[in-house]
DNA sequence: TGGACAATATTTGTATACATAAATCCACAA
DNA sequence: TTGTGGATTTATGTATACAAATATTGTCCA
């Protein structure tokens, strides 16, 4: 919903406390079920518990927290039912999105990104530098799709969807193989949108949704020897 | 997600001030624009600040509130642009929405709901309880979908959007005959789902969002600007 | 008249005190 | 041992006081 550019200079506690709780379970530092209490995160943070309502309130407003019984708030589970209505959504918005990236884009910006998605595979082998940049080039690749599309109501479900999939990208054991193929099916999309072809855009990022999911769930299965997708454990 | 509309007993005060500022911003009673201080809003429902900030950041995430220039916020404003993008939003969501019920619904219960749906012309030319009992039978349309598709995160992105159609329905005009054409063409959606169809379901459910599309920005653009609400249709 | 600037008012941001409800603990009895 | 009741603790819900930031007003001076 808004900027989390660089450039911030005064941000007041509630966003620094709401900053600092989405990284936190963005990056996997807070795992599932973990319970939040508005008297520890205020003791942890050094303000009190006001702010911190604000960014719970928010966080949950988000998705990213869920009640927990008749009192307190956890980190959201996601199981691999969840991942998968993640991807349901996904597909939803991300279809719809390249579809009108295809009709609006500036056709040069996305054969940039075509290119450089296409010689994206070394950059998985390499360092931890590298690999920040690969990731950086996809960021970018879903920057420019909001910029084109310009729209939104649209833009805000995709960014409230990508913090999800930053979650279940981290919770998801790294797989270098998947990744360089995720790029290739990717150059795919930034290619059609270029050309303004949106059907072949469309189906290139059906598939490369499906794949991914499969992958995602796939590697989920074998994180522990806990849940297949029953929808036994659920709340 | 909300069914439990009048009688839910002891809730909060921030959901209160929550339920009756969002009922007031969907039903027009709060035109767009219209600027919420946090004192204004607590010495109207006698309730202290805390509480009105509860409700005031939950609207926010919601984008029913967006800022006012460096203070306060303000009811969103919902221009020709705007709602076009809350119909791409929408067309992303429902299309998917119909493909996976379409796989997954009880075809007993779309086959009900198609044939209420053939029959309710009637109901648009009725009284009031007509009429209500008429946007009963799409939102119990809705329902089904949801409770069909079973998909937590795909469902509140969808609850989320209803919010917002729900504003743009009070603001575009009445329009008897466009009832009548959505129920029918709602009907055929409900045919699809309930014999398995997803394809002609995402097909149907496409021509019904472009046409609604289509009589809600005609009826915007004939609304002289900013006329004062005449309250024929209050509750 | 018009503009700069200081005084004032308004509004949001934060801390804290108190109220209330739920969970926990503990003593005591069956 | 078990479980029942009440006291205690703990957490959230709400009100309020104060601080900080911004807008507004008004005054004085060129």
């Amino acid at each position: 919903m808004e900027e989390n550019s660089v450039l911030e200079s005064p941000t007041t506690a509630a966003e620094q406390v709401y900053a600092a709780l989405s990284e936190e379970i963005l990056e996997g530092d807070l795992v599932s079920g973990t319970a939040l209490t508005e008297l520890d995160l205020a003791a942890r943070f050094s303000v009190s518990r006001t702010p911190v309502r604000e960014a719970l309130t928010r966080l949950s407003a988000e998705g990213l927290l869920v009640p927990l019984g008749s009192r307190g708030l956890m980190v959201r589970p996601l199981s691999g039912n969840e991942l998968t209505s993640v991807y349901e959504l996904r597909v939803a918005l991300e279809l719809q999105a390249v579809r009108l990236a295809a009709n609006r884009a500036d056709s040069k910006i996305f054969s940039e990104l075509k290119q450089q998605l296409e010689s994206a595979s070394d950059l998985v082998f390499g360092n931890k530098a590298d690999l920040r940049s690969f990731y950086d080039l996809h960021e970018r690749f879903d920057s420019a799709i909001q910029e084109a599309i310009d729209s939104p109501f649209l833009s805000a479900a995709l960014a409230s969807l990508q913090l999800h999939l930053k979650r279940i990208r981290r919770i998801t054991r790294h797989n270098p193989q998947r990744l360089i193929q995720a790029a290739h099916e990717t150059a795919i999309v930034a290619g059609a949108i270029a050309r303004g072809d949106s059907d072949v855009a469309e189906a290139a990022m059906r598939v490369h949704l499906s794949e991914s999911l499969s992958a995602s769930l796939h590697s989920l299965d074998h994180q522990i020897a806990n849940q297949p997708r029953d929808r036994k454990n659920e709340q």
